[in-house]
DNA sequence: AATGAATGAGCATTCATTCAT
DNA sequence: GATGAATGAATGCTCATTCAT
C-alpha cells in the first residue's frame, strides 16, 4: 500500500470517527475526542481538516454524499409515491445517524448539485404519479426535511413522532 | 427608587440583552457578551442567574412568556381559524426575534403548563371552527411549530418560507 | 440603646459569627458568608473591620484574649502542675474550636503581652512546683503548644493524639 | 531527544516549580503563578496534571519520596540514635525547604507505604539502640515531625527552634 | 506523514471591596 | 449606620491550533 493510500484511509477513518462523534456530542465535540475514536494523534487530524470547520463542513458533506445516495437508490423503486415517502421517514425518522444526514442538508444543501438532482428525480416522479402535490420543488422539500426532523427531534415519544411527520406528510399530498 | 427597584431593572436589561445576544449567537455566546450589552459587569450578570444554565433557562422562560401572551391575546380574535394560522405565522415566521420564542417552546414547552393552555385554547377553537383537523393535540402543534421554524430559518428566501409554511398549515387542515 | 450600642453589639456578632466560620471552613472562608451567619449584610462587616485581612486579626485577637482568660482562670488552681498540663491539654486537646485558640498563637502571640504575661505566671508556678523544667521559657511554651496543635490535628484517632501529648509533656518534664 | 524524554524533562520543571512557588506562596498559588516559573505556558502544566488538586497531591508525592531517600540514607549510619535525631533536625530544621517535606507528611503519609517503611526501620533501630523510649510508634513520629515543624516554623529565632525541637527529642528518650 | 506536547486566548465562576440608597 | 447590588480582577480549566521530533 503506497503511503498516498495510507492517509487517504486515515482521512476516512478521521471522517468516520468525526461523524459518529458528532452524533454523540454534536460538533462542538473537542477534536482531541475525535482523534481518540479515530486512532490517529489530533495533529493527524489538522493535516487532513485544516480547522474544525472544515471537519465540520467534510462530516456534512459526506452526510450529503450518502442522502445522495439513499434518493438514487429509492428511485428504482417502482412505486413512485412509496419511495418519497420512505425517503422522508428515513430522513426524519426516529432513529439518530439518520437524522444526523438531514443536518447536512440543513448546512449546505442549497449548494450541492448532486443531492438537488437525486432529490429532484424522486420529487419528480412521485408528482407525476400523483403522490405529491405538483405546486411544491426541491427547496420546499429540503426545507420540510428540515423541518420535520426538528419537530420529531423535540420528541422522545415515538408515535408522536410518526403522527407529525404524517401531518406534514398530508401537507404534501395533492388536494 | 429603591434599590430592589434599581436590581429589578438591571436583572431585566440583562434578560433582554441575553435574549438579543443569544438571538444572534446561540446560548454559547459568552457571558461576558452578555454582560457587554446590558452594560454591567459580569458579576452583575452571575448576581442574578448564578449559572450559564440558569440564565438560558431565564430567557426561555421569558420567551415562553411571551408566547403564552400572543396566544392569549390573540385568542380573543373572532375569527379561530384566522387566529390560530396567525399565531403559527408570528412564531415560525420570517423575523429572527420570533423565530426565538419557538426555541423556547423547543427547550421547555413540555413542562410550561400556562403555555400548554393557552395554545390549547387556540387550538380548541380553531377545531371548533372546523379550521384544523381535529385529531391533533397541543403536542403536535408545538413539535410542527418548531419543525416550521427551522424549515424557515433554513433559507433566506421570504417567499419559500412563506410556501413552506402554507404545506404544513394545510397539513393540519380537516382532509 | 444608642446607636453606638447598636454598632457595638453588630461588631461583636460579626465576630462572634466570623471565629465560627473560620473554625468550619478555615479563613478563606468569604465574607458573604460571615455576613450571612451574622445576620447583617457585607457592607456592616467591612464598616467595622475594613478588610478581609483585618477581621482575621481582629478573630485572632479575640482568641488570643481568651487564651488569655483560661491562663488566668487556670492560674487560681492550687496544684500548679496540673494548671499547666490542664492548659496544655485545652489548647492542644482535641476539640476543634479550643485547637482555634492555638492558631491565635501562631498568628500574633509574640506581640500580646498581656497572653505572654498569663503565660508566664502559669509556666513559672509550674517551675516552682517543680512540674515543669526549669530551662523553658513562654516562648518554648507557645511553639510547642502551636506544634502539639498542629500534631494532634493532623490525626482523628484520639488515642494517638492523647500519647502524641503526653510525649511532648514528657519533654518538658525536670529529668 | 525523543519527543517524551521531553515531556519527562517539562513535567520536572513543572514539578519543581510548583514545589517552589507551593513553599513560598502555599498550595494555593495561582496556576498561572507555577506556570510562569517553569517557564511553560497554563496548558503545560495542566496536560501533565489534570487538576489543581493532583498537581498538589503530585508535589506531595515528590516530597514525600524525598523524605523516604533521607530517612534510607541515614538508615546507613552506624549510631542509629545519631541518625533518628538527624533525620529530625534534617525535615523541622530551620531550612524553609526541608520544612516543605514535614508537610508532605501531615497530607499525605498515612497512605505511603513506603515512608512508613523507611521511618519504621529508622525509628526501630533507634529504639534497639536504647536512644528512643519503646512505647512509640511510626505514627506518634510523624505527628511529633508534624509538630515539630509547626513549632519551629512560627518563630524566626533560629536558637529557639533549637531549644524547641530539644525539648520534643526529649520527649521520646526513654525515661 | 504522523504524533502528541506545548501554547495561550477564552470561558464560567468567585469574591473582596465600593457605593448609592 | 446598615444594606446588598454592582464591580472587575483573578482563578481553574478547556480547546483549537502549531510545531519539534
Amino acid at each position: 500500500m503506497s503511503p498516498r493510500a495510507d492517509a487517504l484511509r486515515n482521512r476516512a477513518r478521521v471522517l468516520a470517527a468525526a461523524d459518529e462523534v458528532f452524533v454523540e456530542h454534536g460538533s462542538t465535540a473537542s477534536t482531541e475526542e475525535v482523534a481518540r475514536r479515530a486512532g490517529v494523534g489530533v495533529g493527524t487530524v489538522f493535516r487532513h481538516f485544516p480547522t474544525k470547520e472544515a471537519l465540520r463542513d467534510a462530516v456534512y458533506a459526506e452526510r450529503l454524499r450518502r442522502v445522495g445516495e439513499e434518493a438514487s437508490r429509492l428511485a428504482d423503486n417502482t412505486d413512485a409515491g412509496a419511495a418519497f415517502h420512505e425517503f422522508f421517514e428515513l430522513l426524519a425518522g426516529t432513529s439518530g445517524p439518520n437524522q444526523a444526514l438531514t443536518e447536512a442538508l440543513a448546512a449546505s444543501a442549497t449548494d450541492d448539485q448532486d443531492v438537488r438532482g437525486s432529490l429532484g428525480v424522486l420529487l419528480d416522479r412521485a408528482q407525476r404519479a400523483g403522490a405529491v402535490r405538483s405546486d411544491v420543488g426541491v427547496d420546499e422539500v429540503i426545507a420540510l426535511l428540515i423541518g420535520a426532523t426538528q419537530a420529531t427531534t423535540w420528541t422522545a415519544d415515538v408515535s408522536l413522532r410518526g403522527r407529525t411527520l404524517n401531518i406534514i406528510l398530508d401537507g404534501l399530498r395533492p388536494h
